[in-house]
DNA sequence: AGTGTTGTTCGCACTATTCGAACGCTTGTT
DNA sequence: AACAAGCGTTCGAATAGTGCGAACAACACT
Protein backbone atom coordinates (compact mmCIF):
# COMPACT_ATOMS: atom_id res chain seq x y z
CA UNK A 1 0.00 0.00 0.00
CA UNK A 2 2.43 2.49 1.53
CA UNK A 3 5.13 4.02 -0.99
CA UNK A 4 8.50 3.53 0.82
CA UNK A 5 11.40 5.58 -0.13
CA UNK A 6 13.98 3.80 -2.24
CA UNK A 7 17.63 4.00 -1.82
CA UNK A 8 18.52 3.55 -5.55
CA UNK A 9 16.06 5.71 -8.14
CA UNK A 10 16.94 5.60 -11.34
CA UNK A 11 17.58 9.47 -11.99
CA UNK A 12 18.10 9.05 -15.68
CA UNK A 13 14.25 8.14 -16.16
CA UNK A 14 13.38 11.07 -13.08
CA UNK A 15 15.58 13.99 -15.31
CA UNK A 16 12.94 12.37 -18.32
CA UNK A 17 9.99 12.21 -16.57
CA UNK A 18 10.92 15.85 -14.67
CA UNK A 19 11.39 17.23 -18.22
CA UNK A 20 7.63 15.94 -19.41
CA UNK A 21 6.36 17.80 -15.88
CA UNK A 22 7.54 21.06 -16.44
CA UNK A 23 6.48 20.99 -19.92
CA UNK A 24 3.06 20.16 -18.94
CA UNK A 25 3.28 23.07 -16.51
CA UNK A 26 4.85 25.50 -18.20
CA UNK A 27 3.19 24.65 -22.14
CA UNK A 28 5.85 25.06 -24.86
CA UNK A 29 9.57 25.41 -24.08
CA UNK A 30 13.08 25.24 -25.65
CA UNK A 31 15.91 23.02 -24.35
CA UNK A 32 17.59 26.34 -22.89
CA UNK A 33 14.65 27.21 -20.52
CA UNK A 34 14.27 23.72 -19.82
CA UNK A 35 17.85 23.26 -18.55
CA UNK A 36 18.00 26.26 -16.24
CA UNK A 37 14.70 25.60 -14.60
CA UNK A 38 15.64 22.04 -14.13
CA UNK A 39 19.51 22.96 -12.94
CA UNK A 40 20.75 20.56 -16.25
CA UNK A 41 23.21 21.90 -18.96
CA UNK A 42 21.58 21.91 -22.40
CA UNK A 43 23.01 19.68 -24.38
CA UNK A 44 21.25 16.92 -21.57
CA UNK A 45 17.95 18.36 -21.84
CA UNK A 46 18.41 18.04 -25.67
CA UNK A 47 19.46 14.63 -25.80
CA UNK A 48 16.40 13.49 -23.50
CA UNK A 49 14.04 15.60 -25.51
CA UNK A 50 15.27 13.92 -28.98
CA UNK A 51 14.97 10.83 -26.95
CA UNK A 52 11.20 11.45 -26.09
CA UNK A 53 10.31 13.04 -29.57
CA UNK A 54 11.25 9.61 -31.18
CA UNK A 55 8.64 8.31 -29.63
CA UNK A 56 5.98 10.57 -29.79
CA UNK A 57 6.25 11.68 -25.51
CA UNK A 58 7.47 15.22 -26.77
CA UNK A 59 6.28 17.01 -30.43
CA UNK A 60 8.39 19.70 -31.69
CA UNK A 61 6.82 22.80 -32.96
CA UNK A 62 7.85 26.45 -34.11
CA UNK A 63 7.51 27.64 -30.59
CA UNK A 64 9.72 24.68 -28.91
CA UNK A 65 8.64 21.38 -27.25
CA UNK A 66 5.24 20.66 -26.01
CA UNK A 67 3.91 17.05 -24.46
CA UNK A 68 2.55 14.96 -27.19
CA UNK A 69 -0.47 12.93 -27.90
CA UNK A 70 1.16 9.95 -27.43
CA UNK A 71 0.91 9.82 -23.43
CA UNK A 72 -3.23 10.24 -23.94
CA UNK A 73 -2.80 6.62 -25.04
CA UNK A 74 -1.23 5.54 -21.76
CA UNK A 75 -3.68 7.90 -19.69
CA UNK A 76 -7.08 6.78 -21.10
CA UNK A 77 -5.79 2.90 -20.83
CA UNK A 78 -4.63 4.02 -17.02
CA UNK A 79 -8.54 5.08 -16.33
CA UNK A 80 -10.06 2.94 -18.03
CA UNK A 81 -8.30 0.23 -15.85
CA UNK A 82 -10.62 1.34 -12.85
CA UNK A 83 -14.14 0.52 -14.08
CA UNK A 84 -15.54 3.05 -12.21
CA UNK A 85 -15.42 5.26 -14.80
CA UNK A 86 -17.57 4.34 -17.07
CA UNK A 87 -20.11 3.26 -14.46
CA UNK A 88 -19.87 6.22 -12.59
CA UNK A 89 -20.13 8.59 -16.03
CA UNK A 90 -23.74 8.86 -17.03
CA UNK A 91 -24.40 9.33 -13.40
CA UNK A 92 -22.15 12.12 -13.10
CA UNK A 93 -23.26 13.73 -16.70
CA UNK A 94 -27.31 13.07 -15.44
CA UNK A 95 -26.32 14.67 -11.76
CA UNK A 96 -24.91 17.40 -13.90
CA UNK A 97 -27.66 18.50 -15.73
CA UNK A 98 -30.23 17.84 -13.35
CA UNK A 99 -28.28 20.53 -10.52
CA UNK A 100 -26.40 22.55 -13.20
CA UNK A 101 -23.31 22.76 -11.16
CA UNK A 102 -19.78 20.90 -11.54
CA UNK A 103 -20.27 17.35 -10.70
CA UNK A 104 -17.45 15.34 -10.38
CA UNK A 105 -15.97 11.09 -10.10
CA UNK A 106 -12.68 11.16 -7.85
CA UNK A 107 -10.46 8.01 -6.95
CA UNK A 108 -7.74 7.10 -5.00
CA UNK A 109 -4.12 6.09 -6.01
CA UNK A 110 -1.05 5.74 -3.42
CA UNK A 111 -2.71 7.94 -0.63
CA UNK A 112 -3.81 10.51 -3.93
CA UNK A 113 -6.79 11.67 -5.50
CA UNK A 114 -7.59 11.89 -9.26
CA UNK A 115 -10.08 12.86 -10.59
CA UNK A 116 -11.27 10.69 -13.18
CA UNK A 117 -14.52 12.45 -14.93
CA UNK A 118 -16.31 15.69 -14.40
CA UNK A 119 -19.55 16.99 -16.19
CA UNK A 120 -20.13 20.84 -16.08
CA UNK A 121 -24.37 21.70 -15.49
CA UNK A 122 -25.47 25.10 -17.06
CA UNK A 123 -24.16 27.51 -14.77
CA UNK A 124 -21.46 25.36 -13.22
CA UNK A 125 -18.18 27.35 -12.07
CA UNK A 126 -14.67 26.82 -13.45
CA UNK A 127 -12.26 25.24 -10.91
CA UNK A 128 -8.59 24.35 -11.34
CA UNK A 129 -9.86 20.63 -11.46
CA UNK A 130 -9.73 18.67 -14.75
CA UNK A 131 -9.60 15.31 -15.77
CA UNK A 132 -6.35 13.89 -14.53
CA UNK A 133 -5.97 16.28 -11.77
CA UNK A 134 -4.09 15.13 -8.81
CA UNK A 135 -4.98 16.06 -5.73
CA UNK A 136 -4.21 15.84 -1.69
CA UNK A 137 -7.46 14.22 -0.31
CA UNK A 138 -8.26 16.42 2.70
CA UNK A 139 -8.40 18.80 0.16
CA UNK A 140 -11.65 17.66 -1.14
CA UNK A 141 -15.11 16.71 -0.37
CA UNK A 142 -14.61 13.78 -2.53
CA UNK A 143 -11.51 12.85 -0.93
CA UNK A 144 -12.26 13.06 2.70
CA UNK A 145 -15.02 11.26 1.55
CA UNK A 146 -13.01 8.30 0.44
CA UNK A 147 -10.57 8.99 3.74
CA UNK A 148 -14.16 8.19 5.75
CA UNK A 149 -14.16 4.39 3.95
CA UNK A 150 -10.82 3.82 4.93
CA UNK A 151 -9.26 2.37 8.13
CA UNK A 152 -7.83 4.85 10.64
CA UNK A 153 -4.65 2.91 10.15
CA UNK A 154 -4.72 3.42 6.72
CA UNK A 155 -5.25 7.54 6.65
CA UNK A 156 -2.53 7.48 8.99
CA UNK A 157 -0.52 6.08 6.64
CA UNK A 158 -1.84 8.28 4.19
CA UNK A 159 -1.10 11.74 6.39
CA UNK A 160 2.35 10.00 7.31
CA UNK A 161 3.12 9.69 3.79
CA UNK A 162 1.73 13.16 2.29
CA UNK A 163 1.60 15.40 5.09
CA UNK A 164 -1.79 17.93 5.36
CA UNK A 165 -0.60 20.73 3.30
CA UNK A 166 -2.82 23.60 3.38
CA UNK A 167 -4.29 25.27 0.29
CA UNK A 168 -6.64 28.42 1.37
CA UNK A 169 -6.79 29.34 5.24
CA UNK A 170 -9.85 26.86 5.60
CA UNK A 171 -7.91 23.99 5.02
CA UNK A 172 -7.90 20.70 7.18
CA UNK A 173 -3.98 20.68 8.69
CA UNK A 174 -4.19 18.72 12.11
CA UNK A 175 -4.28 15.39 12.19
CA UNK A 176 -7.29 15.55 15.36
CA UNK A 177 -9.26 17.78 12.99
CA UNK A 178 -9.39 15.24 10.16
CA UNK A 179 -10.07 12.93 12.07
CA UNK A 180 -12.76 14.57 13.88
CA UNK A 181 -14.45 15.17 10.51
CA UNK A 182 -14.30 11.95 9.23
CA UNK A 183 -16.19 10.84 12.19
CA UNK A 184 -19.28 12.94 11.21
CA UNK A 185 -18.69 12.15 7.81
CA UNK A 186 -19.28 8.20 8.75
CA UNK A 187 -21.77 9.61 11.21
CA UNK A 188 -23.87 11.45 8.09
CA UNK A 189 -22.53 8.98 5.12
CA UNK A 190 -21.09 12.74 3.24
CA UNK A 191 -18.25 14.95 3.45
CA UNK A 192 -18.67 19.05 3.12
CA UNK A 193 -15.90 21.34 1.81
CA UNK A 194 -16.23 25.15 2.63
CA UNK A 195 -13.65 27.13 0.79
CA UNK A 196 -11.15 24.48 1.85
CA UNK A 197 -9.70 24.46 -1.94
CA UNK A 198 -10.68 26.94 -3.39
CA UNK A 199 -11.63 30.39 -1.88
CA UNK A 200 -15.41 30.96 -1.92
CA UNK A 201 -16.08 26.83 -3.57
CA UNK A 202 -18.29 24.68 -1.48
CA UNK A 203 -18.85 21.16 -2.06
CA UNK A 204 -20.40 17.82 -0.90
CA UNK A 205 -18.86 14.52 -1.47
CA UNK A 206 -19.96 10.89 -1.07
CA UNK A 207 -17.94 7.94 -1.19
CA UNK A 208 -18.51 4.93 -3.09
CA UNK A 209 -17.78 1.36 -1.51
CA UNK A 210 -17.25 -1.98 -2.57
CA UNK A 211 -18.94 -5.11 -1.60
CA UNK A 212 -16.29 -5.53 1.61
CA UNK A 213 -16.64 -1.51 2.21
CA UNK A 214 -14.03 -0.36 0.58
CA UNK A 215 -14.05 2.50 -0.97
CA UNK A 216 -13.28 2.89 -5.09
CA UNK A 217 -13.92 6.06 -5.76
CA UNK A 218 -16.33 9.20 -4.19
CA UNK A 219 -18.60 11.61 -6.35
CA UNK A 220 -18.63 15.24 -5.64
CA UNK A 221 -20.55 18.32 -6.33
CA UNK A 222 -19.33 21.58 -6.17
CA UNK A 223 -19.87 25.54 -6.66
CA UNK A 224 -20.48 28.95 -5.62
CA UNK A 225 -20.69 29.16 -1.52
CA UNK A 226 -23.82 31.53 -1.86
CA UNK A 227 -25.23 29.19 -4.33
CA UNK A 228 -24.72 26.25 -2.40
CA UNK A 229 -25.49 26.91 1.11
CA UNK A 230 -25.21 24.66 4.42
CA UNK A 231 -29.07 23.74 4.30
CA UNK A 232 -29.20 23.15 0.40
CA UNK A 233 -25.94 20.82 0.99
CA UNK A 234 -26.68 18.92 3.79
CA UNK A 235 -30.56 18.71 2.81
CA UNK A 236 -31.11 18.23 -1.00
CA UNK A 237 -27.49 17.78 -2.88
CA UNK A 238 -26.13 15.08 -0.13
CA UNK A 239 -29.04 13.11 -0.33
CA UNK A 240 -28.93 12.99 -4.22
CA UNK A 241 -25.70 12.28 -3.97
CA UNK A 242 -26.09 9.52 -1.57
CA UNK A 243 -28.80 7.72 -4.23
CA UNK A 244 -26.41 8.50 -7.04
CA UNK A 245 -23.70 6.98 -5.09
CA UNK A 246 -25.90 3.83 -4.15
CA UNK A 247 -27.15 3.19 -8.04
CA UNK A 248 -23.25 3.33 -8.98
CA UNK A 249 -22.25 0.48 -6.25
CA UNK A 250 -24.59 -1.35 -7.55
CA UNK A 251 -23.72 -1.15 -10.76
CA UNK A 252 -20.61 -1.61 -10.08
CA UNK A 253 -20.76 -4.99 -8.48
CA UNK A 254 -21.95 -6.80 -11.74
CA UNK A 255 -19.50 -5.58 -13.65
CA UNK B 1 8.33 18.02 -39.30
CA UNK B 2 9.89 14.95 -39.72
CA UNK B 3 11.51 13.08 -36.64
CA UNK B 4 15.25 12.07 -37.69
CA UNK B 5 16.64 9.18 -36.20
CA UNK B 6 19.37 10.13 -33.30
CA UNK B 7 22.51 9.06 -32.99
CA UNK B 8 22.50 9.03 -29.23
CA UNK B 9 19.50 8.08 -27.15
CA UNK B 10 19.35 8.00 -23.71
CA UNK B 11 18.49 4.50 -23.20
CA UNK B 12 17.72 4.34 -19.66
CA UNK B 13 14.90 6.27 -20.36
CA UNK B 14 13.89 4.16 -23.00
CA UNK B 15 13.55 1.54 -21.34
CA UNK B 16 11.47 3.34 -18.54
CA UNK B 17 9.06 3.83 -21.51
CA UNK B 18 9.60 0.52 -22.46
CA UNK B 19 8.11 -0.59 -19.47
CA UNK B 20 5.27 1.34 -19.30
CA UNK B 21 4.33 0.47 -22.85
CA UNK B 22 4.42 -3.11 -21.93
CA UNK B 23 2.31 -2.49 -18.74
CA UNK B 24 -0.20 -0.88 -21.31
CA UNK B 25 -0.58 -3.84 -23.66
CA UNK B 26 -0.70 -6.66 -20.83
CA UNK B 27 -2.37 -4.99 -18.11
CA UNK B 28 -0.78 -6.39 -14.94
CA UNK B 29 2.53 -7.83 -14.12
CA UNK B 30 5.61 -8.60 -12.66
CA UNK B 31 8.91 -7.66 -12.47
CA UNK B 32 10.10 -11.22 -14.02
CA UNK B 33 7.30 -10.97 -16.53
CA UNK B 34 8.77 -7.77 -17.85
CA UNK B 35 12.49 -8.75 -17.54
CA UNK B 36 11.86 -11.75 -19.69
CA UNK B 37 9.88 -9.69 -22.42
CA UNK B 38 12.49 -6.91 -22.44
CA UNK B 39 15.30 -9.12 -22.26
CA UNK B 40 16.72 -7.21 -19.26
CA UNK B 41 17.54 -8.26 -15.65
CA UNK B 42 15.24 -8.46 -13.45
CA UNK B 43 16.92 -6.57 -10.91
CA UNK B 44 16.79 -3.89 -13.70
CA UNK B 45 13.54 -3.84 -14.32
CA UNK B 46 12.46 -3.90 -10.91
CA UNK B 47 14.55 -0.82 -9.85
CA UNK B 48 12.77 1.01 -12.64
CA UNK B 49 9.43 0.19 -11.27
CA UNK B 50 10.29 1.37 -8.03
CA UNK B 51 11.00 4.68 -9.15
CA UNK B 52 7.72 4.37 -11.80
CA UNK B 53 6.02 4.08 -8.65
CA UNK B 54 7.36 6.45 -6.58
CA UNK B 55 5.95 9.32 -8.70
CA UNK B 56 2.63 7.54 -9.01
CA UNK B 57 2.93 6.47 -13.13
CA UNK B 58 2.78 2.88 -12.23
CA UNK B 59 0.95 1.35 -9.12
CA UNK B 60 1.35 -2.02 -7.06
CA UNK B 61 -1.57 -3.68 -6.49
CA UNK B 62 -1.77 -7.54 -5.38
CA UNK B 63 -1.58 -8.89 -8.90
CA UNK B 64 1.23 -6.70 -10.10
CA UNK B 65 2.26 -3.34 -11.43
CA UNK B 66 -0.21 -1.65 -13.65
CA UNK B 67 0.16 2.14 -15.47
CA UNK B 68 -0.74 4.48 -12.67
CA UNK B 69 -3.28 7.35 -13.35
CA UNK B 70 -0.32 10.22 -13.16
CA UNK B 71 -0.39 9.73 -16.52
CA UNK B 72 -3.61 10.56 -17.26
CA UNK B 73 -2.61 14.29 -16.56
CA UNK B 74 -0.16 14.26 -19.14
CA UNK B 75 -2.70 12.53 -21.77
CA UNK B 76 -5.63 15.14 -21.04
CA UNK B 77 -3.35 18.33 -21.33
CA UNK B 78 -1.56 16.74 -24.28
CA UNK B 79 -5.55 16.51 -25.68
CA UNK B 80 -6.64 20.07 -24.65
CA UNK B 81 -3.66 21.44 -26.21
CA UNK B 82 -5.28 20.90 -29.54
CA UNK B 83 -8.02 23.32 -29.37
CA UNK B 84 -9.88 20.99 -32.51
CA UNK B 85 -10.89 19.05 -29.36
CA UNK B 86 -12.72 21.26 -27.91
CA UNK B 87 -14.54 22.57 -30.88
CA UNK B 88 -15.08 19.09 -32.15
CA UNK B 89 -16.78 17.40 -29.54
CA UNK B 90 -20.16 19.06 -29.60
CA UNK B 91 -20.47 17.82 -33.29
CA UNK B 92 -19.08 14.62 -33.09
CA UNK B 93 -21.56 13.77 -30.07
CA UNK B 94 -24.28 15.74 -32.38
CA UNK B 95 -23.88 13.09 -35.29
CA UNK B 96 -23.43 10.22 -33.55
CA UNK B 97 -26.61 10.73 -31.79
CA UNK B 98 -28.06 11.78 -35.22
CA UNK B 99 -26.74 8.88 -37.20
CA UNK B 100 -26.37 6.15 -34.47
CA UNK B 101 -23.28 5.20 -35.54
CA UNK B 102 -19.56 5.88 -34.59
CA UNK B 103 -18.11 8.71 -35.06
CA UNK B 104 -14.45 9.99 -34.42
CA UNK B 105 -12.51 12.96 -34.11
CA UNK B 106 -8.52 12.42 -35.21
CA UNK B 107 -5.54 14.78 -35.40
CA UNK B 108 -2.22 14.19 -36.65
CA UNK B 109 1.09 14.55 -34.96
CA UNK B 110 4.47 13.34 -36.98
CA UNK B 111 2.94 11.63 -39.31
CA UNK B 112 0.77 9.59 -37.18
CA UNK B 113 -2.84 10.01 -36.54
CA UNK B 114 -4.38 10.07 -32.68
CA UNK B 115 -7.93 9.11 -31.97
CA UNK B 116 -8.84 12.72 -29.84
CA UNK B 117 -12.60 12.12 -29.16
CA UNK B 118 -15.48 9.22 -30.11
CA UNK B 119 -18.88 9.18 -29.46
CA UNK B 120 -20.81 5.89 -30.22
CA UNK B 121 -24.73 6.43 -31.66
CA UNK B 122 -27.12 3.69 -30.54
CA UNK B 123 -26.18 0.87 -32.60
CA UNK B 124 -22.63 1.54 -32.73
CA UNK B 125 -20.23 -1.15 -33.61
CA UNK B 126 -17.11 -2.19 -31.30
CA UNK B 127 -13.85 -1.29 -33.01
CA UNK B 128 -10.33 -1.48 -31.97
CA UNK B 129 -9.91 2.33 -31.63
CA UNK B 130 -10.31 3.84 -28.49
CA UNK B 131 -9.64 7.83 -27.09
CA UNK B 132 -5.82 8.18 -27.36
CA UNK B 133 -5.48 5.33 -30.21
CA UNK B 134 -2.50 6.09 -32.60
CA UNK B 135 -2.71 4.58 -36.03
CA UNK B 136 -1.44 5.00 -39.57
CA UNK B 137 -3.33 7.83 -41.46
CA UNK B 138 -3.15 5.61 -44.69
CA UNK B 139 -5.22 2.92 -42.71
CA UNK B 140 -8.04 5.14 -41.32
CA UNK B 141 -10.98 7.14 -43.65
CA UNK B 142 -10.09 10.66 -41.47
CA UNK B 143 -6.12 9.55 -42.00
CA UNK B 144 -6.56 9.55 -45.64
CA UNK B 145 -8.59 12.40 -45.34
CA UNK B 146 -5.42 14.84 -43.51
CA UNK B 147 -3.67 12.73 -46.07
CA UNK B 148 -4.98 14.89 -48.62
CA UNK B 149 -4.96 18.08 -47.05
CA UNK B 150 -1.41 17.95 -46.86
CA UNK B 151 1.14 18.34 -49.87
CA UNK B 152 2.66 15.82 -51.72
CA UNK B 153 5.78 16.46 -50.18
CA UNK B 154 4.46 15.87 -47.00
CA UNK B 155 3.03 12.87 -48.29
CA UNK B 156 6.08 11.14 -48.85
CA UNK B 157 7.77 12.16 -46.09
CA UNK B 158 5.29 10.54 -44.08
CA UNK B 159 5.55 7.46 -46.25
CA UNK B 160 9.68 7.14 -46.15
CA UNK B 161 9.18 7.77 -42.81
CA UNK B 162 6.35 5.48 -41.05
CA UNK B 163 5.36 2.96 -44.45
CA UNK B 164 2.69 1.80 -45.69
CA UNK B 165 2.22 -1.45 -43.41
CA UNK B 166 -0.75 -3.56 -43.91
CA UNK B 167 -3.61 -4.16 -41.35
CA UNK B 168 -6.30 -6.12 -43.74
CA UNK B 169 -5.77 -7.33 -47.50
CA UNK B 170 -7.78 -4.27 -48.40
CA UNK B 171 -4.98 -2.18 -46.98
CA UNK B 172 -3.58 0.68 -49.20
CA UNK B 173 0.26 -0.67 -49.62
CA UNK B 174 1.34 0.89 -52.44
CA UNK B 175 2.70 4.42 -52.82
CA UNK B 176 0.99 4.84 -56.51
CA UNK B 177 -2.06 3.77 -55.10
CA UNK B 178 -2.15 6.20 -51.87
CA UNK B 179 -1.80 8.64 -53.91
CA UNK B 180 -4.15 8.31 -56.73
CA UNK B 181 -6.89 7.32 -53.79
CA UNK B 182 -5.99 11.02 -52.48
CA UNK B 183 -6.41 12.47 -55.42
CA UNK B 184 -10.30 11.65 -55.44
CA UNK B 185 -10.44 12.96 -51.99
CA UNK B 186 -9.06 15.99 -52.90
CA UNK B 187 -11.67 16.05 -55.53
CA UNK B 188 -14.60 14.95 -53.75
CA UNK B 189 -13.96 16.09 -50.65
CA UNK B 190 -14.46 13.24 -48.83
CA UNK B 191 -12.25 10.01 -47.59
CA UNK B 192 -13.68 6.28 -47.77
CA UNK B 193 -12.30 3.24 -45.92
CA UNK B 194 -13.65 -0.01 -47.34
CA UNK B 195 -12.57 -2.80 -44.57
CA UNK B 196 -9.00 -1.45 -45.12
CA UNK B 197 -8.38 -1.84 -40.99
CA UNK B 198 -11.01 -4.13 -39.97
CA UNK B 199 -12.81 -6.52 -41.87
CA UNK B 200 -16.55 -5.52 -42.50
CA UNK B 201 -15.68 -1.87 -41.53
CA UNK B 202 -17.12 0.91 -43.78
CA UNK B 203 -16.32 4.21 -42.99
CA UNK B 204 -16.35 7.84 -44.19
CA UNK B 205 -13.66 10.90 -43.36
CA UNK B 206 -13.48 14.48 -43.78
CA UNK B 207 -10.53 16.44 -43.27
CA UNK B 208 -10.59 19.92 -40.83
CA UNK B 209 -8.40 22.97 -42.15
CA UNK B 210 -6.82 25.68 -40.85
CA UNK B 211 -7.66 29.38 -43.33
CA UNK B 212 -4.39 28.44 -45.20
CA UNK B 213 -5.67 25.36 -45.81
CA UNK B 214 -3.43 23.13 -43.58
CA UNK B 215 -4.90 20.19 -42.30
CA UNK B 216 -5.85 19.86 -37.97
CA UNK B 217 -7.41 17.08 -38.31
CA UNK B 218 -10.34 14.54 -39.78
CA UNK B 219 -14.00 13.66 -38.70
CA UNK B 220 -15.13 10.58 -39.62
CA UNK B 221 -17.81 8.02 -39.20
CA UNK B 222 -17.81 3.92 -39.65
CA UNK B 223 -19.73 1.27 -38.89
CA UNK B 224 -20.83 -2.74 -40.55
CA UNK B 225 -20.78 -2.35 -44.16
CA UNK B 226 -24.01 -3.93 -44.83
CA UNK B 227 -25.40 -0.87 -43.44
CA UNK B 228 -23.05 1.84 -44.66
CA UNK B 229 -23.04 1.03 -48.24
CA UNK B 230 -21.15 2.56 -50.69
CA UNK B 231 -24.55 4.74 -52.33
CA UNK B 232 -25.24 5.82 -47.92
CA UNK B 233 -21.28 6.71 -47.57
CA UNK B 234 -20.74 8.73 -50.68
CA UNK B 235 -24.21 10.77 -50.79
CA UNK B 236 -25.90 11.41 -47.46
CA UNK B 237 -23.16 10.69 -45.29
CA UNK B 238 -20.38 12.76 -46.57
CA UNK B 239 -22.44 15.14 -46.81
CA UNK B 240 -23.62 15.17 -43.42
CA UNK B 241 -19.88 15.02 -42.13
CA UNK B 242 -18.70 17.96 -44.82
CA UNK B 243 -21.53 20.33 -43.10
CA UNK B 244 -20.36 19.57 -39.86
CA UNK B 245 -16.65 19.59 -40.71
CA UNK B 246 -17.38 23.04 -42.13
CA UNK B 247 -18.93 24.30 -38.75
CA UNK B 248 -15.80 23.12 -36.76
CA UNK B 249 -13.50 24.95 -39.36
CA UNK B 250 -15.27 28.18 -38.85
CA UNK B 251 -15.57 27.68 -34.97
CA UNK B 252 -11.86 26.89 -34.67
CA UNK B 253 -11.20 30.29 -36.33
CA UNK B 254 -12.59 31.92 -33.48
CA UNK B 255 -10.51 30.54 -30.35
C1' DA C 1 27.76 43.91 -40.79
C1' DG C 2 27.82 42.64 -35.75
C1' DT C 3 26.31 40.97 -31.31
C1' DG C 4 23.50 38.23 -28.73
C1' DT C 5 20.50 34.76 -28.69
C1' DT C 6 19.10 29.76 -29.48
C1' DG C 7 19.36 24.80 -30.97
C1' DT C 8 22.55 21.39 -32.08
C1' DT C 9 26.83 18.05 -32.18
C1' DC C 10 30.64 15.71 -30.11
C1' DG C 11 34.65 14.10 -27.05
C1' DC C 12 35.81 13.05 -22.36
C1' DA C 13 35.51 12.09 -17.33
C1' DC C 14 33.01 9.88 -14.15
C1' DT C 15 28.72 8.98 -12.33
C1' DA C 16 25.00 5.92 -12.51
C1' DT C 17 23.13 1.78 -14.53
C1' DT C 18 23.24 -2.92 -15.49
C1' DC C 19 23.98 -7.56 -14.33
C1' DG C 20 24.33 -11.66 -11.48
C1' DA C 21 24.25 -13.90 -7.32
C1' DA C 22 22.00 -14.44 -3.01
C1' DC C 23 18.42 -13.41 0.18
C1' DG C 24 13.70 -14.26 2.42
C1' DC C 25 9.06 -15.37 1.22
C1' DT C 26 4.99 -17.58 -0.43
C1' DT C 27 2.78 -21.46 -3.24
C1' DG C 28 2.17 -25.86 -4.45
C1' DT C 29 3.76 -30.68 -4.51
C1' DT C 30 5.32 -35.20 -3.02
C1' DA D 1 5.09 -31.96 7.29
C1' DA D 2 9.12 -31.19 4.59
C1' DC D 3 10.80 -29.83 0.28
C1' DA D 4 11.18 -27.70 -4.09
C1' DA D 5 10.20 -24.10 -7.20
C1' DG D 6 8.79 -19.77 -8.07
C1' DC D 7 8.49 -14.94 -7.02
C1' DG D 8 9.98 -10.13 -5.44
C1' DT D 9 13.62 -7.93 -3.43
C1' DT D 10 18.58 -6.28 -2.02
C1' DC D 11 23.34 -5.47 -2.81
C1' DG D 12 28.27 -5.31 -4.65
C1' DA D 13 31.16 -4.90 -8.67
C1' DA D 14 32.31 -3.88 -13.64
C1' DT D 15 31.46 -1.34 -17.38
C1' DA D 16 28.39 0.96 -20.14
C1' DG D 17 25.99 5.12 -20.56
C1' DT D 18 25.05 9.63 -19.06
C1' DG D 19 26.04 14.41 -18.07
C1' DC D 20 28.94 18.26 -18.77
C1' DG D 21 31.24 21.82 -21.36
C1' DA D 22 33.19 23.70 -25.30
C1' DA D 23 32.44 24.68 -30.04
C1' DC D 24 29.54 25.24 -34.08
C1' DA D 25 25.65 26.80 -37.06
C1' DA D 26 21.33 29.29 -37.66
C1' DC D 27 18.64 33.08 -36.65
C1' DA D 28 16.89 37.59 -34.84
C1' DC D 29 17.52 42.09 -33.55
C1' DT D 30 20.28 46.10 -33.25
Amino acid sequence: MTVDRQRRPVKTAATSFAILERLKEQGTLGPTALASELDLAKSTVHRHLKTLEQEGYVVLDEDGYRVGLRLLDFGIHARNQHNLYEVAKPKVDELAEQTGEKVWCVTEEQGRGYHLYGAGGKHSVRTPAREGTRSYLHQLAAGKAILSAFSDDRVDEIIDQHGLPAKTNATITERDELFEQLATIRDRGFALNREEIVPKLHAVGVPITDQAGHPVGAISLSGPSNRLTDDRLEDELANLLLGAANEVEINLSFS
